[in-house]
DNA sequence: TACGACCCTTAAACTATCTTAAGAAATCAG
DNA sequence: CTGATTTCTTAAGATAGTTTAAGGGTCGTA
Protein backbone atom coordinates (compact mmCIF):
# COMPACT_ATOMS: atom_id res chain seq x y z
CA UNK A 1 0.00 0.00 0.00
CA UNK A 2 1.60 2.94 -1.18
CA UNK A 3 -0.97 6.04 -0.50
CA UNK A 4 -3.82 5.60 1.70
CA UNK A 5 -7.17 8.06 1.57
CA UNK A 6 -6.85 11.02 3.43
CA UNK A 7 -2.84 10.57 3.45
CA UNK A 8 -1.18 13.26 1.65
CA UNK A 9 0.40 12.09 -1.28
CA UNK A 10 3.99 13.09 -0.28
CA UNK A 11 6.33 11.87 -3.37
CA UNK A 12 6.08 10.20 -7.11
CA UNK A 13 6.87 6.12 -7.12
CA UNK A 14 8.98 4.91 -10.06
CA UNK A 15 8.04 0.97 -10.53
CA UNK A 16 10.59 -1.12 -11.26
CA UNK A 17 9.01 -4.23 -11.20
CA UNK A 18 5.57 -5.04 -10.55
CA UNK A 19 2.55 -3.49 -10.75
CA UNK A 20 0.15 -0.64 -9.09
CA UNK A 21 -3.19 0.31 -9.20
CA UNK A 22 -4.92 3.74 -8.35
CA UNK A 23 -8.64 3.59 -7.07
CA UNK A 24 -11.12 5.38 -5.34
CA UNK A 25 -13.43 4.01 -2.54
CA UNK A 26 -17.37 5.66 -3.26
CA UNK A 27 -19.69 5.84 -0.75
CA UNK A 28 -21.01 2.41 -1.38
CA UNK A 29 -17.44 0.99 -0.18
CA UNK A 30 -17.19 -0.17 -3.83
CA UNK A 31 -13.53 0.37 -5.25
CA UNK A 32 -13.19 2.54 -9.00
CA UNK A 33 -9.77 2.38 -10.71
CA UNK A 34 -8.58 5.17 -12.29
CA UNK A 35 -5.18 4.00 -13.68
CA UNK A 36 -2.67 1.39 -13.84
CA UNK A 37 1.11 1.64 -13.72
CA UNK A 38 3.89 -1.55 -14.37
CA UNK A 39 7.36 -1.82 -15.09
CA UNK A 40 9.24 2.02 -15.68
CA UNK A 41 6.12 3.95 -15.23
CA UNK A 42 5.52 6.62 -12.79
CA UNK A 43 2.85 6.68 -10.16
CA UNK A 44 1.55 9.81 -7.92
CA UNK A 45 -2.16 11.54 -6.90
CA UNK A 46 -0.69 14.68 -8.74
CA UNK A 47 -3.78 16.40 -7.23
CA UNK A 48 -2.42 15.38 -3.52
CA UNK A 49 0.87 15.65 -4.07
CA UNK A 50 1.24 19.16 -5.72
CA UNK A 51 -1.34 21.19 -3.30
CA UNK A 52 -0.31 19.13 -0.57
CA UNK A 53 -3.67 18.25 0.57
CA UNK A 54 -4.99 14.89 1.70
CA UNK A 55 -5.75 12.47 -0.95
CA UNK A 56 -9.03 10.78 -2.38
CA UNK A 57 -7.59 8.04 -3.56
CA UNK A 58 -5.50 4.74 -2.54
CA UNK A 59 -2.32 3.49 -4.51
CA UNK A 60 -1.85 -0.52 -3.82
CA UNK A 61 0.47 -3.07 -5.30
CA UNK A 62 -1.20 -5.72 -7.35
CA UNK A 63 1.60 -7.85 -7.57
CA UNK A 64 4.96 -7.62 -5.36
CA UNK A 65 6.82 -5.32 -6.93
CA UNK A 66 9.93 -2.98 -5.85
CA UNK A 67 9.85 0.64 -6.54
CA UNK A 68 12.07 3.97 -6.13
CA UNK A 69 10.31 6.58 -4.49
CA UNK A 70 11.23 10.27 -4.87
CA UNK A 71 9.80 12.60 -1.82
CA UNK A 72 8.90 15.93 -2.93
CA UNK A 73 11.87 18.16 -1.51
CA UNK A 74 13.98 16.36 -3.49
CA UNK A 75 12.14 16.36 -6.33
CA UNK A 76 12.37 20.16 -6.12
CA UNK A 77 15.82 20.15 -5.06
CA UNK A 78 16.88 18.11 -8.41
CA UNK A 79 13.91 20.48 -10.39
CA UNK A 80 16.47 23.32 -9.62
CA UNK A 81 19.39 21.75 -10.53
CA UNK A 82 18.41 20.06 -13.98
CA UNK A 83 16.15 22.23 -15.96
CA UNK A 84 15.60 19.39 -18.26
CA UNK A 85 14.39 16.82 -15.14
CA UNK A 86 11.69 19.74 -14.74
CA UNK A 87 10.30 19.27 -18.49
CA UNK A 88 9.84 15.79 -18.26
CA UNK A 89 7.61 15.84 -15.20
CA UNK A 90 5.64 19.03 -16.61
CA UNK A 91 4.77 16.97 -19.51
CA UNK A 92 4.13 13.79 -17.40
CA UNK A 93 1.18 15.68 -15.57
CA UNK A 94 -0.04 16.76 -18.61
CA UNK A 95 -0.28 13.96 -20.27
CA UNK A 96 -2.35 12.40 -17.28
CA UNK A 97 -4.07 15.32 -17.52
CA UNK A 98 -5.10 14.72 -20.99
CA UNK A 99 -5.56 10.87 -20.20
CA UNK A 100 -7.87 11.60 -17.83
CA UNK A 101 -10.06 14.06 -19.54
CA UNK A 102 -10.30 11.10 -22.18
CA UNK A 103 -11.26 8.73 -19.83
CA UNK A 104 -14.20 10.38 -18.79
CA UNK A 105 -15.33 11.57 -21.92
CA UNK A 106 -14.38 7.77 -22.90
CA UNK A 107 -16.96 6.73 -20.64
CA UNK A 108 -20.03 8.58 -20.86
CA UNK A 109 -19.73 8.42 -25.28
CA UNK A 110 -18.98 4.99 -25.38
CA UNK A 111 -20.25 1.28 -24.81
CA UNK A 112 -18.54 -0.96 -22.52
CA UNK A 113 -17.13 -3.29 -25.64
CA UNK A 114 -15.61 0.02 -27.58
CA UNK A 115 -14.03 0.49 -23.79
CA UNK A 116 -12.74 -2.54 -23.32
CA UNK A 117 -11.07 -2.63 -26.53
CA UNK A 118 -9.45 0.85 -26.18
CA UNK A 119 -8.19 -0.81 -22.95
CA UNK A 120 -6.21 -3.54 -24.46
CA UNK A 121 -4.77 -1.00 -27.10
CA UNK A 122 -3.65 1.31 -24.08
CA UNK A 123 -2.70 -1.13 -21.47
CA UNK A 124 -0.89 -4.42 -23.87
CA UNK A 125 2.06 -4.86 -21.10
CA UNK A 126 -0.61 -5.26 -18.35
CA UNK A 127 -4.21 -6.64 -20.12
CA UNK A 128 -3.21 -9.96 -19.21
CA UNK A 129 -1.50 -9.47 -15.73
CA UNK A 130 -5.07 -7.72 -14.11
CA UNK A 131 -7.57 -9.86 -12.87
CA UNK A 132 -10.73 -9.55 -14.48
CA UNK A 133 -12.03 -7.45 -10.87
CA UNK A 134 -9.23 -5.02 -11.62
CA UNK A 135 -10.33 -4.44 -15.47
CA UNK A 136 -13.50 -4.33 -14.86
CA UNK A 137 -13.26 -1.51 -12.43
CA UNK A 138 -11.05 0.27 -14.50
CA UNK A 139 -13.86 0.70 -17.23
CA UNK A 140 -16.70 0.67 -14.76
CA UNK A 141 -18.63 -2.37 -15.12
CA UNK A 142 -18.98 -6.07 -13.32
CA UNK A 143 -16.71 -8.70 -13.85
CA UNK A 144 -19.55 -10.75 -14.82
CA UNK A 145 -20.34 -7.77 -17.80
CA UNK A 146 -16.93 -8.11 -18.90
CA UNK A 147 -17.24 -12.01 -19.27
CA UNK A 148 -20.00 -10.94 -21.65
CA UNK A 149 -18.33 -8.47 -23.62
CA UNK A 150 -15.19 -10.54 -23.86
CA UNK A 151 -17.53 -13.35 -25.10
CA UNK A 152 -19.40 -10.86 -28.00
CA UNK A 153 -16.15 -9.81 -28.81
CA UNK A 154 -15.06 -13.40 -29.66
CA UNK A 155 -18.49 -14.34 -31.22
CA UNK A 156 -18.35 -11.07 -33.56
CA UNK A 157 -14.76 -12.41 -34.80
CA UNK A 158 -15.61 -15.69 -35.67
CA UNK A 159 -18.76 -14.29 -37.09
CA UNK A 160 -16.85 -12.41 -39.45
CA UNK A 161 -14.39 -15.06 -40.09
CA UNK B 1 -16.49 30.15 -29.44
CA UNK B 2 -12.74 30.82 -27.22
CA UNK B 3 -11.56 27.80 -28.73
CA UNK B 4 -11.73 25.20 -31.10
CA UNK B 5 -10.46 21.39 -31.51
CA UNK B 6 -7.53 21.08 -33.15
CA UNK B 7 -6.19 24.48 -32.41
CA UNK B 8 -3.40 25.36 -28.95
CA UNK B 9 -5.78 26.81 -25.86
CA UNK B 10 -3.32 29.70 -26.10
CA UNK B 11 -4.33 31.90 -22.92
CA UNK B 12 -6.50 32.05 -19.69
CA UNK B 13 -10.16 33.55 -20.08
CA UNK B 14 -11.47 35.39 -17.07
CA UNK B 15 -15.53 35.63 -17.25
CA UNK B 16 -16.65 39.11 -16.51
CA UNK B 17 -20.28 38.11 -17.77
CA UNK B 18 -22.00 35.62 -19.35
CA UNK B 19 -21.35 31.38 -19.21
CA UNK B 20 -19.48 29.28 -21.11
CA UNK B 21 -19.15 25.14 -21.45
CA UNK B 22 -16.05 23.03 -22.42
CA UNK B 23 -17.12 19.54 -23.99
CA UNK B 24 -15.63 17.28 -26.34
CA UNK B 25 -17.19 15.77 -29.07
CA UNK B 26 -16.96 11.67 -29.27
CA UNK B 27 -16.98 10.03 -32.57
CA UNK B 28 -20.31 9.75 -33.50
CA UNK B 29 -20.78 13.43 -33.46
CA UNK B 30 -21.86 13.90 -29.93
CA UNK B 31 -21.01 16.56 -27.98
CA UNK B 32 -20.04 15.82 -24.40
CA UNK B 33 -19.71 18.74 -21.83
CA UNK B 34 -16.89 19.19 -19.28
CA UNK B 35 -17.31 21.94 -16.99
CA UNK B 36 -18.57 25.34 -17.05
CA UNK B 37 -17.47 28.77 -15.81
CA UNK B 38 -19.59 31.62 -15.28
CA UNK B 39 -19.31 34.72 -13.72
CA UNK B 40 -15.43 36.18 -11.89
CA UNK B 41 -14.44 31.81 -12.94
CA UNK B 42 -11.21 31.03 -15.42
CA UNK B 43 -11.83 28.88 -18.30
CA UNK B 44 -9.29 27.15 -20.34
CA UNK B 45 -8.37 23.64 -21.77
CA UNK B 46 -5.37 23.30 -19.64
CA UNK B 47 -3.45 20.17 -20.60
CA UNK B 48 -3.29 22.28 -24.12
CA UNK B 49 -2.28 25.38 -22.32
CA UNK B 50 0.42 23.83 -20.81
CA UNK B 51 1.78 21.60 -22.95
CA UNK B 52 1.25 23.88 -25.98
CA UNK B 53 -0.32 20.91 -28.19
CA UNK B 54 -3.65 21.04 -29.78
CA UNK B 55 -6.75 20.87 -27.63
CA UNK B 56 -9.33 18.25 -28.16
CA UNK B 57 -11.81 20.11 -26.45
CA UNK B 58 -14.15 23.34 -27.60
CA UNK B 59 -14.84 26.39 -24.89
CA UNK B 60 -18.35 27.94 -26.39
CA UNK B 61 -20.59 30.56 -25.18
CA UNK B 62 -24.03 29.50 -24.26
CA UNK B 63 -24.53 33.30 -23.58
CA UNK B 64 -23.48 36.30 -25.21
CA UNK B 65 -20.70 37.09 -22.75
CA UNK B 66 -17.83 39.20 -21.81
CA UNK B 67 -14.88 38.17 -20.72
CA UNK B 68 -10.71 38.99 -20.35
CA UNK B 69 -8.23 36.77 -21.81
CA UNK B 70 -4.57 36.14 -20.76
CA UNK B 71 -1.97 34.95 -23.23
CA UNK B 72 0.55 32.67 -22.67
CA UNK B 73 3.59 35.46 -22.67
CA UNK B 74 1.76 37.84 -20.51
CA UNK B 75 0.85 35.42 -17.97
CA UNK B 76 4.49 33.83 -18.02
CA UNK B 77 5.62 37.60 -17.75
CA UNK B 78 3.67 37.93 -14.65
CA UNK B 79 4.58 34.55 -13.05
CA UNK B 80 8.03 36.32 -12.61
CA UNK B 81 7.27 39.51 -11.40
CA UNK B 82 3.94 38.26 -8.85
CA UNK B 83 5.12 35.61 -7.14
CA UNK B 84 1.41 35.42 -5.49
CA UNK B 85 0.10 35.30 -9.03
CA UNK B 86 2.05 32.05 -9.59
CA UNK B 87 0.73 30.14 -6.51
CA UNK B 88 -2.81 30.93 -7.50
CA UNK B 89 -2.72 29.54 -10.77
CA UNK B 90 -1.15 26.75 -9.13
CA UNK B 91 -3.80 26.30 -6.89
CA UNK B 92 -6.90 26.64 -9.59
CA UNK B 93 -5.10 23.98 -11.87
CA UNK B 94 -4.46 21.83 -9.09
CA UNK B 95 -8.16 21.87 -7.98
CA UNK B 96 -9.62 21.76 -11.68
CA UNK B 97 -8.02 17.99 -11.67
CA UNK B 98 -9.39 17.07 -8.84
CA UNK B 99 -12.70 18.14 -9.81
CA UNK B 100 -12.02 16.30 -12.88
CA UNK B 101 -10.75 12.82 -10.87
CA UNK B 102 -14.31 13.25 -8.78
CA UNK B 103 -16.34 13.59 -11.83
CA UNK B 104 -14.75 10.58 -13.32
CA UNK B 105 -15.63 8.61 -10.55
CA UNK B 106 -18.45 10.06 -9.67
CA UNK B 107 -19.91 8.96 -13.10
CA UNK B 108 -19.39 5.73 -12.50
CA UNK B 109 -20.50 5.11 -9.06
CA UNK B 110 -23.60 6.62 -9.02
CA UNK B 111 -26.78 6.93 -10.67
CA UNK B 112 -28.22 9.79 -12.92
CA UNK B 113 -29.87 11.01 -10.01
CA UNK B 114 -27.47 10.87 -7.53
CA UNK B 115 -25.35 12.95 -9.75
CA UNK B 116 -28.07 15.24 -10.71
CA UNK B 117 -28.76 16.35 -7.36
CA UNK B 118 -24.96 16.60 -6.86
CA UNK B 119 -24.63 18.70 -9.77
CA UNK B 120 -27.39 20.81 -8.37
CA UNK B 121 -25.18 21.48 -5.47
CA UNK B 122 -22.00 22.32 -6.95
CA UNK B 123 -23.56 24.67 -9.47
CA UNK B 124 -26.04 26.86 -7.96
CA UNK B 125 -25.29 29.77 -9.63
CA UNK B 126 -25.62 28.59 -12.84
CA UNK B 127 -28.20 25.56 -12.26
CA UNK B 128 -30.96 27.94 -13.95
CA UNK B 129 -29.21 29.39 -16.61
CA UNK B 130 -28.41 26.24 -18.12
CA UNK B 131 -30.45 24.16 -20.90
CA UNK B 132 -31.65 20.65 -19.93
CA UNK B 133 -29.75 19.67 -22.80
CA UNK B 134 -26.19 21.12 -21.80
CA UNK B 135 -26.80 19.99 -17.85
CA UNK B 136 -28.02 16.56 -19.25
CA UNK B 137 -24.52 16.49 -21.57
CA UNK B 138 -22.80 17.64 -17.92
CA UNK B 139 -24.71 14.53 -16.46
CA UNK B 140 -23.87 12.24 -19.45
CA UNK B 141 -28.05 10.89 -19.68
CA UNK B 142 -30.22 12.24 -22.52
CA UNK B 143 -32.22 14.94 -21.57
CA UNK B 144 -35.04 13.19 -21.81
CA UNK B 145 -34.36 10.79 -19.26
CA UNK B 146 -33.23 14.22 -16.91
CA UNK B 147 -36.80 15.08 -17.82
CA UNK B 148 -37.76 11.78 -16.11
CA UNK B 149 -35.35 12.09 -13.11
CA UNK B 150 -36.53 15.41 -12.70
CA UNK B 151 -40.13 14.18 -12.26
CA UNK B 152 -38.79 11.23 -10.10
CA UNK B 153 -37.32 13.60 -7.11
CA UNK B 154 -40.33 15.63 -6.95
CA UNK B 155 -42.78 12.32 -6.15
CA UNK B 156 -40.62 11.25 -3.83
CA UNK B 157 -40.20 14.95 -2.13
CA UNK B 158 -44.07 14.83 -2.33
CA UNK B 159 -44.57 11.18 -1.27
CA UNK B 160 -42.49 12.02 1.74
CA UNK B 161 -44.02 15.07 2.69
C1' DT C 1 -4.71 -37.82 -5.49
C1' DA C 2 -8.25 -35.24 -3.56
C1' DC C 3 -9.86 -31.17 -1.48
C1' DG C 4 -10.80 -26.37 -0.81
C1' DA C 5 -10.18 -21.58 -2.25
C1' DC C 6 -10.49 -18.58 -5.70
C1' DC C 7 -11.52 -16.77 -10.08
C1' DC C 8 -13.88 -16.99 -14.42
C1' DT C 9 -18.06 -17.93 -17.10
C1' DT C 10 -23.09 -18.55 -17.96
C1' DA C 11 -27.77 -17.56 -17.67
C1' DA C 12 -32.15 -15.54 -15.95
C1' DA C 13 -34.48 -11.91 -14.02
C1' DC C 14 -34.28 -7.20 -12.98
C1' DT C 15 -33.13 -2.07 -13.36
C1' DA C 16 -31.28 2.05 -15.45
C1' DT C 17 -31.02 4.44 -19.30
C1' DC C 18 -31.90 5.28 -24.45
C1' DT C 19 -34.77 5.88 -28.53
C1' DT C 20 -38.55 7.37 -30.74
C1' DA C 21 -42.54 9.83 -31.11
C1' DA C 22 -45.95 12.84 -29.70
C1' DG C 23 -48.05 16.55 -27.10
C1' DA C 24 -47.49 20.83 -23.92
C1' DA C 25 -45.08 24.92 -22.77
C1' DA C 26 -42.27 28.62 -23.56
C1' DT C 27 -39.96 31.96 -26.84
C1' DC C 28 -39.80 34.82 -30.67
C1' DA C 29 -40.87 37.30 -35.16
C1' DG C 30 -44.09 39.54 -37.62
C1' DC D 1 -52.04 38.67 -30.65
C1' DT D 2 -50.82 34.70 -33.93
C1' DG D 3 -48.23 31.41 -36.00
C1' DA D 4 -43.52 29.38 -36.14
C1' DT D 5 -39.74 27.54 -33.76
C1' DT D 6 -37.56 25.68 -30.18
C1' DT D 7 -37.43 23.44 -25.69
C1' DC D 8 -39.52 20.48 -22.09
C1' DT D 9 -42.24 16.59 -20.68
C1' DT D 10 -44.48 12.08 -21.06
C1' DA D 11 -44.85 7.52 -22.29
C1' DA D 12 -43.91 3.01 -24.70
C1' DG D 13 -40.73 -0.10 -26.33
C1' DA D 14 -35.73 -1.39 -26.90
C1' DT D 15 -30.96 -2.03 -25.06
C1' DA D 16 -27.00 -1.99 -21.87
C1' DG D 17 -25.62 -3.26 -17.69
C1' DT D 18 -26.50 -5.36 -12.85
C1' DT D 19 -27.67 -8.90 -9.58
C1' DT D 20 -27.96 -13.28 -8.08
C1' DA D 21 -27.00 -17.87 -8.30
C1' DA D 22 -24.95 -21.85 -10.05
C1' DG D 23 -21.37 -24.53 -12.36
C1' DG D 24 -16.52 -25.22 -14.22
C1' DG D 25 -11.34 -24.45 -14.19
C1' DT D 26 -7.06 -23.78 -11.99
C1' DC D 27 -3.92 -23.87 -8.41
C1' DG D 28 -1.84 -24.71 -3.99
C1' DT D 29 -1.87 -27.76 -0.14
C1' DA D 30 -2.55 -31.86 2.69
Amino acid sequence: MLLREGDICRGYTFVVSGCFRMYAVDEKGKEHNISFAAENEWIADIGSFYSEKPSTLNIKALESSSVIQIEQKDLYHLYENITKLNRVFKVMVENKYVELQRHLVQNFSSTAQTRYLSFLEQYPKIKDRLSNAQIASYLGITPEFLSKVRKDIMLEETGKA
